[in-house]
RNA sequence: GCAGGUGUGCCGGAGUGGUCAAACGGGAUGGACUCAAAAUCCAUUGACUUAUGUCUACGCAGGUUCAAACCCUGUCACCUGCACCA
């Protein structure tokens, strides 16, 4: 191998590229715009390792390609500096945040070059300046303004190690989304929050016409939880209860109600009579709730009211249970306990009573005998319709049987007494309305599995397997047809919701409604390092906005931290006159979420200067949205939720003309160290660092790897030994730049140079690097027979995006004088495309396969045999006339015209075949 | 439980109805070069067997088709999210 200095190399055209400001994205250009963005990272002090950099790298490719394509390139860098993360860090290394953030910036940016990204660094942000966050602080006025921010005291997920409240999306599973051994508190305070859900709608629907990941997709969807329904009236003590289900088919069978147990008018139910059995209960259930709510057992306690369902006027009891959530629909469920398995559970616990009023649409057993007799057979006519649905060779008769709902367990009786104890031939039977499997010459069982399919499996590859006999029949939660529901009997489940919502409509006792599992979004936090919130209380005047002209509010350097919230401790700071009153009012001493600040940056990278306003409107509407957005799945109901609705938001101020902040997703996969070791900061000996990297193998080589290894949406790991196969297609590449000669290129090379151009295209548009670096291997194969200056100059700029330095090389060794990678995408021709790509039909296609292998031969008589695909006449008789040779056509089909056995079998079968003679 | 996704050779990973025993890379084996090694180059890398040959393969089981890794049905396994949302 050549002996190269990457390093060199690397520094030397990162400075020219600095120098001729080659990646500053020109706002008055006339070319079409393409903005690529990938997440802005943290700026941890420890800075990037190889993860991190493959990630840039991805978006680099894209942003490379698209400058040479033709487009004027927005590809930004900012740091999302505020936050938690730094605060602690900053902490943690006994520095003040600001000073901590401060030096961990530049490193991050001297690293990040080192890599030979095409950053704009004049458009470069950061969340902690003040001329930043005076944005987010102006945002918040507005949407208080429109009613869109509010304070209100609330139960709030806190966690003890952040010190902190979190948004209820930053939670998972009931613990903290940073700490995951650290379950989250219930605390009560007065918190500020955006009304997201004013957009749950729109957030929801317009999903469907977005290109982004279809599990982000399913996720956000998911997270917003749009589900239709009714809500019905039910009267209690006299007055009406709203009741949200999405089932109101099973309103005739409601035996209960139940109210969540925090549910803030619960009192208002508890009867005298019952007060105690209630505190007693809602005190057991404070001393759990922080522990495993989870995995509670459903529990509740009678209140002591009745509640009249408007549908038959029954009055059925109201319970307080902790497994309704409050803040969900009205806090309160009607209980169909013998539709669904909760409801179900609950009224077995507290002996509740159950009432069916839907019945499956059509249970279905089937029994599988081998000899059943006749008469036996026909008895079974007698439970409903019923048919032999196949004849197996080894199972015998299926027979089908769709028992009416009455005679369901007398057939059960009867397969039990007659068929499966008493006859050898009956091998089982199953009924897929409940599920049921039952085997002979075994203990009885039913079991939940799946049908017919899955017992013969059971049946013919473990024979007669242990069956489990158990009747659990009693919950249907399915749709099926009604009963017991008076006027509405017999009508199926889908048409009795609408019909039953309409009825108890015109009654006034019920209306069709959406609800949505999104809540307001919470952004009030108890620490230091973010933006402060832009409010004065005043204890006349209560929350006052800060006035425009005020902005920003600049976070106070002198704080002290560990003693609680930081900003109490700044006396100086916290105590203003109130803007309104005059008279003594106290700041505002939460922060907000970092997650504020990254709802919008992208927005200001398109005017990040702008001292006037959030933006220049024109020159927002110049870059955005952004094209292309590369970031962890991690974020899929966080990030790109909030900056959804933060984009929807300022539509609606009059500042944006689209709808969606990023028209194209695209969620990375991680890298990890050999192994699949995974690289942390926090264990440096994990991390494969960009700059050792460097030393060793070049980052172009290091980009080529990466790229060649999978798709950039899949995990991957690093690997020390895999690297080499692509710092031997590098080392070849030196190779034949210094021993470069023109030649002429062959007609293939042409060709193959055509179809690369094309693909490899197409490949760097959609994210198939590894592709793209498959067809680039193959037609530097051909180049190394020789290849004229042209084609080599195009194989340096199709390599361009994933080896930028390297080429920026050997192109200036061509004698190239400006930058390759301001240079123009090779164009690929369409002709020529057509030559080697052979556009032909079916026909054209099966005969071209057969020609080459029948001109090898050396023979006399061709016998052809062909399926009738309309294909023999013409084509075979040009076949023929091209190869000069008797053919002899026979259909395959035609069976007399040939022997098969020793044949036609040889080819794949189908395939058009031949023998010789 | 619900939703989304994945399942291909020793490994990573292409391949979405016929030019597929399966691209490309890694690994392995043999050979060339060398005193030797590294690097490089060539060949082989499902089985049987060495022929313009047969058989077995793309999670498993069925089906559609002249033809299936690819389409349909069912099923299993794994991954990722959400989970008492009525």
């Amino acid at each position: 191998m050549v002996e190269i200095d990457f390093k060199a190399i690397e520094k030397k055209w990162q400075n020219k590229w600095a120098e001729a400001s080659a990646f500053v994205a020109n706002d008055d250009s006339d070319k079409p715009k393409y903005y690529v963005l990938e997440m802005f990272p943290y700026p941890s002090g420890s800075g990037l390792h190889m993860g991190h950099a493959w990630n840039y790298t991805i978006g680099d490719i894209i942003a490379r390609f698209k400058m040479m394509s033709g487009f004027e390139v927005l590809h930004p860098m900012g740091y999302d500096s505020l936050g938690l993360p730094a605060e602690n860090a900053a902490i943690q290394a006994g520095k003040h945040p600001d000073e901590y953030t401060n030096e961990s910036i530049p490193n991050f940016v001297k690293q990040q070059k080192a890599i030979g990204l095409t950053y704009d660094w004049s458009r470069m942000i950061s969340s902690h300046d003040a001329t930043y966050y005076k944005w987010d602080q102006w945002i918040f006025l507005k949407m208080l303004e429109k009613g869109l921010a509010y304070q209100k005291k609330s139960a709030v997920n806190w966690c003890p190690k952040c010190d902190t409240v979190l948004a209820n999306e930053q939670v998972t599973d009931g613990k903290c989304w940073r700490h995951d051994d650290t379950a989250v508190i219930v605390k009560h305070l007065t918190q500020w929050f955006l009304k997201i859900t004013d957009y749950a709608d729109e957030l929801y629907e317009n999903l469907d016409n977005m290109d982004w990941p279809a599990r982000t997709k399913a996720m956000q969807k998911h997270w917003i939880g749009k589900s239709h329904g009714t809500e019905i009236d039910f009267e209690i003590n006299g007055e009406k209860w709203p009741v949200f289900t999405t089932r109101a088919d099973t309103i005739f069978g409601v035996t209960f109600v139940v109210v969540a147990a925090a549910h803030s008018k619960l009192d208002a139910l508890v009867t005298e009579g019952q007060r105690g059995a209630v505190d007693e209960f809602l005190k057991t259930l404070k001393s759990v709730s922080e522990k495993e709510m989870g995995d509670m057992e459903k529990e509740g306690v009678f209140t002591g009211s009745y509640a009249i369902n408007p549908a038959n006027g029954e009055k059925v009891p109201v319970y307080a249970g902790n497994f309704v959530v409050a803040d969900y629909g009205s806090g309160m469920v009607m209980a169909v306990p013998a539709h669904d398995q909760r409801d179900l559970e609950f009224a077995k616990k507290y002996g509740i009573k159950v009432k069916r009023v839907i019945r499956p649409k059509k249970a279905r057993y089937c029994i599988i005998e081998k000899s059943l007799p006749e008469n036996k057979i026909s008895e079974l006519e007698k439970f409903g319709e019923m048919e032999v649905e196949k004849v197996d060779e080894d199972w015998g008769k299926f027979i089908i049987i769709y028992p009416t709902p009455e005679k369901e367990k007398e057939l059960i009786a009867f397969l039990k007494n007659n068929l499966l104890e008493k006859s050898e031939n009956v091998i089982g039977w199953y009924a897929n309305s409940s599920d049921v499997v039952v085997f002979k010459d075994k203990e009885f069982s039913i079991s939940t599995t799946n049908g017919l399919s899955e017992f013969k499996e059971y049946g013919r590859s473990i024979g007669m397997p242990e069956a489990h006999l158990d009747l659990n029949v009693d919950c249907y939660s399915e749709k099926g047809i009604l009963s017991n529901s008076g006027e509405f009997n017999g009508l199926e489940s889908k048409d009795a919701i609408e019909k039953i919502a309409d009825w108890l409509k015109s009654k006034g006792s019920g209306r069709k409604v959406t609800n949505f599992r999104l809540r307001d979004w919470g952004i009030s936090r108890q620490r230091y390092w973010g933006t402060p919130i832009p409010i004065i209380h005043c204890k006349d005047c209560g929350a006052v906005p800060v006035p425009e002209k005020d902005l920003p509010v600049v976070l106070p350097k002198d704080v002290k931290f560990g003693e609680g919230n930081p900003l109490e401790t700044n006396e100086e700071w916290l105590n203003v006159s109130c803007p309104k009153c005059g008279s003594m009012g106290r700041r505002e001493a939460d922060t907000m979420d970092t997650f504020v600040n990254s709802s919008w940056y992208f927005l200001r990278y398109c005017d990040p200067k702008n001292n006037n306003e959030i933006f220049d409107k024109d020159k927002v509407r110049k870059w955005c949205p952004v094209d292309t957005y590369v970031g962890g799945a991690e974020h899929a109901c966080m990030h790109l939720i909030y900056s959804r609705f933060y984009v929807k938001f300022l539509r609606d101020l009059g500042y944006l003309d689209f709808d969606e902040p990023a028209k194209r997703l695209f969620h990375q996969g991680m890298l990890s160290g050999e192994g699949g070791v995974k690289m942390s900061k926090s264990k440096p000996e994990t991390c494969i660092l960009p700059k050792d990297v460097s030393n060793k193998y070049g980052m172009d080589t290091a980009r080529f790897f990466l790229s060649s290894l999978a798709s950039p949406d899949k995990d991957i790991d690093w690997s020390e030994k895999g690297i080499i196969g692509s710092l031997r297609f590098v080392n070849k590449i030196f190779e034949f730049a210094e021993t470069f000669e023109e030649k002429e290129d062959s007609s293939e090379l042409e060709i193959k140079l055509n179809n690369v151009i094309k693909n490899v295209s197409e490949y760097y548009d959609n994210f198939q690097y590894r592709k793209a670096t498959i067809e680039l291997r193959a037609l530097f194969d051909l180049m190394e027979k020789g290849c004229s200056k042209d084609t080599y100059e195009k194989f340096l700029k199709l390599l361009n995006p994933i080896c930028p330095h390297i080429t920026e090389e050997f192109w200036e060794k061509l004698g190239n004088d400006g930058l390759i990678s301001k240079s123009l995408w090779p164009k690929f021709d369409s002709i020529k495309l057509k030559v080697a790509k052979k556009e032909i039909d079916v026909n054209e296609k099966v005969i071209g396969m057969l020609k080459p292998n029948l001109e090898k031969v050396e023979c006399s008589k061709i016998y052809l045999y062909v399926i009738p695909m309309e294909l023999e006449k013409y084509d075979v008789a040009r076949l023929v006339l091209e190869l000069g040779k008797e053919v002899i056509v026979y259909s395959v089909r035609n069976g007399d015209k040939y022997d098969p056995k020793n044949k036609a079998k040889k080819s794949r079968p189908g395939m058009p075949s031949f023998y010789l003679e």
